[in-house]
DNA sequence: CTTATTTTGCAACTATGTTGCTTTTTTAAT
DNA sequence: ATTAAAAAAGCAACATAGTTGCAAAATAAG
């Protein structure tokens, strides 16, 4: 499935729906937030959002804006091995802090972009007598499709 | 397997033995914090030590100990979704930082241990088309045997 | 347009982690 | 046991990450 690159105007629009939808006001800060998920596969980090928009407003916009995403299911956070949250757009069925995301994430160790790999879903284990799990997050370590060594 | 509880010295002569088997120089604090990870069953954050030795030893010592101890594959981290770095004893196989956690670990939401599931294996996953994966890590979270609630 | 509500920025603070350098401890050789 | 070399620990200073209270500004609703 090739998805035509979607215009200025087109994100723009998108960024104000998914704010709508969610009853959020619509503010500057949430807009140029939700534009940098929708422009970009991969998934952003608190650091990362700062860069591209710390000089524009407050580092404590960026952590509130990213914690309300979360609650609304707008976004979902990534754990790693590195020790930073990585946040990326959650597909439409999330609602409401409660996530469907059963999808594998994958950190390339080459680009350190992290992908949400929606088609590969999270295996189901077998664990041991007396423990009952609720969620299981996977992380892959990995070399992605762009920086995979050409032959 | 019942194993019967080790006596301090037990515990003491076995931190010993794995120091001098790493080739490391056997001092106060790497003895104080490896009997932490002998001690008891569950992974510890770095804060935990802190707590528990902070007074005796500088936090800087037990960050090194710690990277130390990895390097060294006396003890593996373990990635969780609330962000803090949980360490936790390897098994005999792990050596020189090159580490065969195959396992899957397990965050009780009622405890706050962290488990080393050791018979629970990372499942093999099929990813798409251009992704290598070197390393899977599996994160569960739920409720433990220890917490279960009684019927 | 006006008012109530929400969001933002700012300051201050806590927690976490790192680095350079000096002193102390440990190890190994005499 | 002494001693010299090597390693570890402590200290200070710094960097990054994240939180909270409150006042000012922006947004939404009427
Ligand atoms: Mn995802
Ligand atoms: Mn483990
Ligand atoms: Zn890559
Ligand atoms: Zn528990």
């Amino acid at each position: 499935m090739i998805m035509a690159k979607q215009t200025v105007v087109q994100i723009d629009n998108q960024a104000t729906e998914i704010l709508t939808r969610n009853n959020l006001s619509i503010t500057g800060g949430r807009k140029r937030i939700l534009h940098l998920f929708l422009e970009q596969a991969g998934a952003l980090a608190h650091g990362d959002i700062e860069k591209k928009v710390g000089e524009k407003f407050d580092r404590v916009t960026i952590y509130r804006t990213l914690q309300t995403f979360v609650d609304k299911g707008i976004i979902h956070t990534i754990p790693t091995a590195d020790n930073s949250i990585r946040y990326a757009l959650c597909k439409d069925e999330c609602s409401g802090g409660h996530h469907h995301d059963h999808h594998v994430h994958f950190v390339c160790t080459v680009c350190h972009i992290t992908y949400c790999l929606d088609d590969v879903v999270t295996p189901a284990l077998k664990f041991p007598k007396g423990y009952t799990s609720s969620h299981v997050e996977v992380v892959a370590e990995g070399v992605c499709r762009n920086c995979k060594p050409q032959h």
